[in-house]
DNA sequence: TGACAATGTGAACATTTGTACACTATACTG
DNA sequence: CAGTATAGTGTACAAATGTTCACATTGTCA
């Protein structure tokens, strides 16, 4: 094999042994070997024990694929996307299940997903067609951005806690705040935005 | 070993076998067996390949530590979230490691994710402190928005093809477009913007 | 109770996989 | 341009690990 300049193919060792280990099996000396067309064992082994000592992998010397990544992969969990959300979604079922998102476990206790409509988050950058994920809870601070059923319609807007009064304020000048005393309707807090995600295709 | 009921110590033997294989690890048989306090490979092994023709495991024979969990084809891939990007991010320079983000399985092919710096993208919902995961590709089309290697700064920007040229366009009246041939800067493409994502605490 | 299947023991064997050592080739630096 | 650290080759060995075969033990059920 060609000879690399120092560091280069450590470099693309890593990055393979780290797709193969995120992908749940990381690869042994010899399969490294291969996939770099190494004649010798020991090209590829020389790499990963290189990278061992720079602390970027771990390892279990001895044992059969005892390389490992380094710090810790935080398991993920799934949270369902929720296609409408209508009264009472705070205790009744799911009601339209819409598929799942990847979240980082431990946050993901108590959530759920949903599609943002309308413009009136703008100038908060959270935009129509964003995906929220929400942590459910029934009250929350002045200054957080909530997902509040309004009537019969979830709208995500920033709670405001004014002389005692509740209101949700949207981010952009074309809306008009909810003043809770305003309004003959029922409104109801769902829950806290902890993300918003945007798929960009 | 004291004889178990029929199935009884193969669904403990399951159990912890997925333990193990959930903390990263799937256990060989001989850990199974000691783990058991089996005195023969051979018990553990059995179970092994029972829960395998149950289909509650996979297996790649002959490999070692083969066994795999079914099922559990995770919906989730992690991708890595990078620090600084410095020039040849894309084959030689060193990474700088800050972590993992899951993303949807089917799209974390060859991605990695990047912490958002600066106003410039602000009108596209793109600011400072998000994270962008970013495919890895050398090119782009017009309208695309792309992580692109600015002298020695990574830099998120909406790409246009304008008359043959490329030009980086910010979303942002506040900042001015990177025109390339004005640029006696290197500019390289690391890749496509697929998704955006804001923790908000 | 007796047959049978499932469980467990024991001892090998084969393959995979990590490890070691001696040597060659190339890139980088002063 | 010389020297040295890094990269790669070749070969061999040892430990980890999966596999196989023969036999003993026990639970279950007709």
């Amino acid at each position: 094999m060609a000879y690399s300049p120092p560091g280069q193919m450590r470099e693309r060792v890593y990055r393979f042994f780290r797709e193969r280990a995120l992908d749940g099996e990381p690869p042994t000396v010899r399969e490294v070997q291969e996939a770099f067309g190494f004649r010798s064992v020991n090209a590829a082994r020389r790499h990963l024990e290189a990278l061992v000592a720079d602390g970027r992998l771990d390892k279990r010397p001895g044992r059969a694929r005892g390389y490992r990544l380094t710090g810790l992969v935080p398991p993920a969990q799934q949270v369902p996307v929720l296609g409408r959300v209508q009264a009472g979604a705070l205790t009744t079922a799911v009601e339209d299940l819409d598929g799942y998102v990847p979240v980082e476990a431990g946050v993901a206790e108590e959530c759920f997903a949903l599609r943002v409509q309308g413009e009136s988050m703008r100038d908060a950058g959270i935009l129509p067609g964003d995906l929220v994920i929400v942590r459910r809870q029934d009250t929350a601070n002045d200054g957080d951005i909530v997902v509040a059923l309004v009537g019969d319609e979830a709208t995500v807007k920033r709670l405001r806690r004014r002389q005692g009064r509740v209101e949700l304020h949207p981010e952009n000048p074309d809306f008009e705040p909810i003043v809770v005393e305003d309004h003959g309707e029922f409104v109801g807090i769902l829950g806290k935005v902890i993300e918003v995600r945007r798929r960009l295709v």
